[in-house]
DNA sequence: GGCATATAGTTAGTTAAACAACTATTGAAA
DNA sequence: TTTCAATAGTTGTTTAACTAACTATATGCC
């Protein structure tokens, strides 16, 4: 009998990802109090090109668990906000590389810190070893449906 | 020393909910692949009505945790579908309640199924009790940032 | 080399979220 | 009773997600 364990009641919340949404838009807040002018999702690319830019935007979808239109735009407002630069591959020149401006390469830090802050906030009074069995379970999820 | 546990690496698939995205994906590709042409949105709204209709917006706003301009667009599109129905209140004329029409009522068995599929699909090889664990955390999380 | 197919990215159209500004109604206090 | 604040809902604007259809380039097979 294999994880029939649903009960109707209990559906909702993981489906709709309430606890997600919480902590997006607190940090969204954050942002915007602190005058930063972007965006949870644009954010959300930038904490990929931080670890390495030069990415190509189907690396993009990838990592970001996004389609290549949504990329695509993002990948728009970001260049209009000056934060990165298309650049075409030497090799492929079907493939755009993801540059950092140096504007993009100083939010790192502050906005990695209102994230972390954000994150505390929202794990406030849980135990280390059960926030380790949450992550897993929604690693489980992820991979699952992947 | 409390809370300090996120290391730098971990904290993206916790603010961006790539698992409840997953989630939400899935079922929608089987309300689409069923022919079903709602949004989980959509669904996500009709949920809290087949536990009982009759709710105003605003009840809406609290059930879904979704802003009021976010219920009236959503209420909008079910209304032109002919899936809920505005019915002005007696009492206070400000007030709109909500009621399903009977294709709404159709609805709900089918799709319930459905996303319990998905949820099965999500969860499995997952302990129940990892699952209850997580579950709560989630349920705490959203708790400290509401 | 030439053609079919796959891959990278863009564009268009619909739905939704967040925020601010707005209208209408209610309710309570002067 | 008049006025003023609070509440319920709507509208406008920007950003983003999803689907489908599209262009351009690359690759593999004959």
């Amino acid at each position: 009998m294999p994880n029939n364990q649903f009960k109707k009641g209990e559906l909702y919340s993981f489906i709709t990802g309430k606890a997600s949404t919480a902590i997006a838009r607190n940090l969204q807040k954050k942002f915007n109090a602190a005058g930063l002018k972007i965006t949870i999702e644009q954010w959300s690319v930038l904490y990929h090109l931080w670890k390495e830019d030069g990415k190509s935007q189907q690396e993009l979808c990838n990592a970001t668990f996004r389609d290549k239109p949504s990329i695509t735009r993002l990948v728009d407002n970001l260049e209009k906000l000056q934060l990165v630069k298309r650049v075409p591959s030497d090799n492929d020149r079907r493939i755009n590389l993801i540059y950092l401006t140096r504007q993009a390469q100083k939010l790192q830090e502050e906005t990695m810190e209102l994230a972390e802050a954000t994150l505390n906030e929202a794990l406030e009074g849980v135990p280390e070893d059960r926030i380790d069995i949450c992550k897993e379970v929604l690693q489980v999820v992820y991979d699952n449906l992947r």
